[in-house]
DNA sequence: ATCAGTTTTGGAAGCCCTTCCATGAATTGA
DNA sequence: TCAATTCATGGAAGGGCTTCCAAAACTGAT
C-alpha cells in the first residue's frame, strides 16, 4: 500500500492537518515543524495522491485540449505553445480528438461533467449557438482557439483579413482568373477564409465564378485540410483548361503541397502558368518557396493557456476576444519575385 | 453544488449502493429497480465524479504519453493510432513533453507516483539502466515505443535493419562514398540507425569515414530531427567537395527535406550528383520523390495502447518485445528509377 | 505567576465514490 | 406451512486529501 498523509503525520509526530499545511505551503507553520515534516516526507518518499487532492480541492490541475484532427501541421505548432505554457503553471494536458461539432456535446458530458478537467481549449471548431449555449450553462472555463462565437472567449487569427490580403496580392499581380481551394465549410477557418476571398474579388470588381471554387474533400477526417485533398482539388481546377485560373488561393499550405504536385504533373509551371498563395506557413512552405499567410500559432497557444488558467482561478476579466493578424510571406510561388526556380 | 450519488439514491428511493451497482452494471439488480434508478439519473442529469470514482476504484482511466518533442512528423502519425485505440477503451490521454532522459525521473514522481495515470507510453526515449530500474520498481505499467530496454516492454521498429537496408540500397546502386546525417545520439533510434549504417559499410567492405557522418544539432529540442538541422548537416558534407559523398543516408525524412534544400542551393542534382535515402516516409516524402524507409507508425500506436491496457488490467502476458519491420519505398531521390524529375 | 491575545496545531468532517457485510425479502423444497 | 437457501438491497467503511473549528501552545505585559 502506498504511503499516505497519515504515515507522514505519524512519522513526524504531528497531525495530518499540519502535514497538509506543509505540503500546501501554508504560512502559519513553525520553521521547526516544517523541517520535521519535510524530513518525514523525504524519508517515506511520500507523494500526495492527485485524485484525493483533486477531490478535496475540487480542482484537478488538468485541462483538456479538444482538436478536430491530429494530422494538422497547424495543430503541431499550437500544441507546442500550449505545452510550453501549461508546464509553467503545473497543469496537465488531456487530449481529446473530436471531429464533428455535435460530439462536443458528448465531450461536455464525459470529460467535463465528470470533472476530469478544470477547463478546456477548443481548437478550430465551428461552434453552433446550441453548443455555445450548453457550454455557457456548464459554467466550465472554456476558450476557443481558431474559432469564434460571440458569447464565448475566443482567440482567432484574422482569417478573413488574411484571406483578403492573400487574394488581393494575387489581384495586384495582375491576375483576373483567380481560383480558391478551400477546406470543408463546417470548419470555421475554411468558411471565413472564403469570405475574405470573395470580398477581395468584390472590391476589385472581379466576378466570383462558382467553378473556380473547389471545396476539397477527397478524404474525410481533416476537413479537407490535407495533401491529397489539395491535389484532387487542383486537378479539378485544371480540368477547366484552357480556362483554368491563372492564380489560386489555397486555404492551407498542406493542401497547397498537393496542389503544387498536381500542377507539376500536368507540366505547367509555377508561378508562370499558375500562381499559388497558401495559408499557415508550415515548415515546408519555405522549402517549397510557397508564398503564404503566416499564423502566429505558438503565441496563440500560449495566450490560450494563460487565459484559460486565469478563468479557472477566477481572475479573468469579463470579455475576451483576441484576434491575431496574419502576415504575408512572399516567396516564389506567387510570381512577385520573378520567375525564379520553380 | 453538483448532483451526487446521494441525490440520485434519494430521488429513486433506493440506497446509494444500488445506484452504484446500476452505474457499474452489476448483474444482481432487478429490472424494476434498475429502471427506477436510470430514470432518476436522467431526471437529475447525474454524472459520476471521475475523481471520486478513481479514488475508490484505484483507477484513473487515464494513461500518459510521454514524448520528447512535438514537432516530429513521426509522432503525429503515432498519436493518431494511439488516439484511435484509446477511444475504444474509454481511456483518456494525458500528454507530457520531456526532452532529457533524466526528466523521466521527475515524471515518474509527478504524474505517476501522484497516481494521476494508470500507465504510460514512453515514446522515442533512450532509457538508461538506472531509469529502467526505477520504472521497474515503481511497478507502474509502462510500454516503450520506438525505443528498447531489455527489462521493459518495448515496441520498436527494426531501426538497425532498416538503416542497414537503406545503406545497402545505396551501395548496390554503386556508391562508394556514402555519408550519413543522423540525429543526436541520445535519441535511441538515431543511435541504432547509425549502427545499421556502419554494419552495411562493413559488410560491403567500405571503410567508415568519420567526416562522412554528421550528427545534426543545429537547433536543440528535437534531437536534431528537424529541417534546419538537416540543412546545416548537408552543408557541412558539401564542404568536403570535391570529395563529398555521392550518396547520403539521412536518418529522418524531415532532415532530408533540409538536406535536399542544401543540395539544391549549391546547384547539384539529386540523384545524379548526390543520392538520398531518408527514413520515416512522412507525408511529403512522396511529394518530394524521396526514397525512404517506411515505418508502420499507426499500427505501432495501436498496439502500444492495447498492450498497455492489458498490463493495466493484469491480463498481460509476461514478456513483450515487438519489432516492426520497415519497408524501403523507392522513389526518385536514390537514382534507382533513373534520373527523372529532380 | 497570571491573563488576554495571538499563533500553531490536531483531527473531525467532508469531498464522492465503491465495496463489503448484514439484513430482510423472496424462493425453494418437503 | 416452515425451515433453508438464495438474492437484491441499504448503508457503513474506506479511499487520501483539505479545511474548519476548537484546543493547545505560545507571547508579552502586568
Amino acid at each position: 500500500m502506498a504511503v499516505t498523509i497519515y504515515d507522514v503525520a505519524k512519522r513526524a509526530g504531528v497531525g495530518i492537518g499540519t502535514v497538509s499545511r506543509v505540503i500546501n505551503e501554508s504560512p502559519q507553520i513553525t520553521a521547526a515543524t516544517k523541517t520535521k515534516v519535510l524530513k518525514a516526507i523525504k524519508d517515506l518518499n511520500y507523494q500526495p495522491h492527485a485524485l484525493a487532492q483533486g477531490l478535496a480541492r475540487k480542482k484537478t490541475q488538468m485541462i483538456a485540449i479538444v482538436v478536430p484532427f491530429f494530422t494538422g501541421y497547424f495543430f503541431n505548432e499550437l500544441l507546442r505553445g500550449i505545452q510550453q505554457e501549461i508546464f509553467k503553471y503545473q497543469y496537465n494536458l488531456v487530449l481529446y480528438n473530436i471531429d464533428e461539432g455535435e460530439q462536443i456535446d458528448e465531450l461536455l458530458k464525459k470529460a467535463l461533467r465528470e470533472r476530469r478537467v478544470d477547463g478546456a481549449l477548443l481548437i478550430s471548431h465551428q461552434i453552433s449557438d446550441k453548443i455555445a449555449n450548453k457550454i455557457k450553462i456548464s459554467s466550465l472555463p472554456f476558450v476557443l482557439v481558431d474559432s469564434y462565437h460571440p458569447s464565448l472567449d475566443s482567440i482567432v487569427v484574422e482569417n478573413k483579413q488574411g484571406a483578403f490580403e492573400a487574394t488581393r496580392h494575387l489581384i495586384q499581380l495582375g491576375h483576373k482568373k483567380i481560383g480558391m481551394i478551400d477546406g470543408q465549410l463546417k470548419s470555421s477557418p475554411a468558411k471565413i477564409r472564403l469570405e475574405g476571398f470573395k470580398q477581395a474579388l468584390l472590391e476589385y470588381n472581379i466576378p466570383f465564378k462558382k467553378e473556380y471554387l473547389v471545396i476539397s474533400d477527397y478524404i474525410t477526417g481533416q476537413h479537407g485540410f490535407n495533401r491529397e485533398a489539395g491535389y484532387h482539388a487542383m486537378k479539378q481546377l485544371l480540368k477547366l483548361a484552357p480556362n483554368h485560373p491563372t492564380a489560386v488561393f489555397v486555404s492551407s499550405d498542406i493542401q497547397a503541397v498537393g496542389a503544387i504536385k498536381a500542377i507539376d504533373e500536368t507540366g505547367l509551371k509555377i508561378p508562370q502558368d499558375i500562381a499559388i498563395v497558401g495559408f499557415d506557413d508550415i515548415e515546408i512552405a519555405e522549402f517549397l518557396g510557397l508564398t503564404t499567410m503566416r499564423q502566429p500559432m505558438l503565441e496563440m497557444g500560449k495566450l490560450a493557456v494563460q487565459r484559460l488558467i486565469s478563468k479557472i482561478s477566477n481572475t479573468a476579466s469579463k470579455d475576451f476576444k483576441i484576434s491575431f493578424s496574419t502576415k504575408l510571406v512572399i516567396r516564389n510561388s506567387c510570381g512577385a519575385l520573378g520567375h525564379s526556380r520553380m
